[in-house]
DNA sequence: TAGATTGTTAATCGATTAACAATC
DNA sequence: TAGATTGTTAATCGATTAACAATC
């Protein structure tokens, strides 16, 4: 089924987006579709939507396309929604209750078992069925209840303790949402969510774009 | 001061991070700072550092490196931190509240001047010093009260109609975190958040760093 | 002045796009 | 079979890295 053995970062980061758009197809009944077509709703080029999934097998046919729900299934499978991964979220505030609140990662696969804060106030709240616990009782939770996937919704300064103990834990997948870069063994994988530097971007852009418009004069 | 007319956008997000290491410096009373140092520590190639900074003007010194406080004043500059944004929030729910509630958004220059929802539950809730309102009360409020940035909070169904009242009103940047893209003139600026693609990102190198073990056996 | 480090040009690397033969 | 569209190779484009003269 796999070709390359190394997938760049690029194509990586659309995979998620021909998942979502082709899960858009079929609840429209599209049953295939050519990388042409896919093209002029998904705005990359028809080439590169070739290219992009060749490097994971030959999904299509020449003179069809691609059927539809065969091609998300696959891309289903390549992004690992095929599996189940149990996820903790240290950090009980704004957007750890966001995170353990929406219920569409459930659906992909993504369950929710411990949450954890070191706010009295918050400790023994409950987010959807699951209680949230002391912090200080992380490791020995994980270790009774070994998880894939750990979430950092923490302030910054404690967010490398946190990863620290996810890492002794045996977690390789983090899911950082403190705006701050944490440091891991190689094995383990951190997936950053840095809300600011989005933001910031967006700024940037703004100005850009009104910096353009004074050039050419309004 | 500037140089380049049109900046890659390969670049532009890395200026977000070079704000905070050099905010982090400055916090810990660097007051100089060579490229290879910085590299060193934001993790980029001292070469990919200069290049950068070059894009926007000659901010170092041969013989020297960089200072650190305006080096950081100038690229809050160039990300238009020297202004004041008005934003609204559309959606108080789960992400809308916590976006609303991050206090660092308003230190940076990000000023929330009204939060939507259509939920009779959630109007006339307190956010903040803010009152959540009708969100048919959305485009006279932006019309009396004119906003710079739209933040769309909304589920994906209602998201193309938020984005299109943002727009009416003359807003020219959108900070969308709804799990669809939206279509929009232009001139006018999107930023996603796509919070279930970063997910399944990090769910996808979760399970290559596993197929990768097991080629190499183990 | 000598040493350090930038700014910038040139070389390399990687990603995207174009083209087309293969084939359904 | 003829038409459509893929898979894949080659060409182009853009981003990163290396190298070094300029200069503080």
């Amino acid at each position: 089924m796999s070709k390359k053995t190394v997938i760049s970062m690029a194509v990586i980061r659309r995979l998620p987006k021909y998942y979502r758009y082709l899960g858009e197809l079929l609840r429209n009944d599209i049953e295939r579709i050519s990388s042409k077509e896919l093209s002029e709703r998904i705005g990359f080029t028809a080439s590169q939507i070739r290219q992009d999934l060749n490097n994971f097998g030959d999904f299509g046919q020449q003179g069809y396309g691609y059927n539809v729900r065969a091609l998300r299934d696959e891309i289903g499978k390549i992004l690992g929604l095929n599996k189940e991964y149990k996820t903790v979220i240290v950090g009980a505030g704004n957007i750890g209750q966001a995170v353990a609140n929406y219920t569409n990662f459930e659906k992909l696969g993504f369950h929710l078992i411990g949450i954890f804060d070191r706010n009295p106030k918050l400790i023994g709240m409950g987010i959807r069925d699951i209680e949230v616990q002391d912090v200080d009782n992380l490791e020995s939770f994980l270790k009774n209840n070994p998880a894939d996937i750990g979430i950092i919704c923490v302030p910054k300064e404690q967010a490398q303790r946190i990863a620290d103990a996810f890492v002794k834990s045996g977690i390789k997948g983090i899911w950082n949402f403190a705006p701050t870069d944490i440091a891991v063994p190689e094995d383990v994988i951190v997936e950053n969510v840095h809300l600011s530097e989005s933001l910031l971007t967006l700024s940037y852009r703004l100005n850009e774009s009104e910096l353009f418009k004074e050039k050419i004069g309004r």
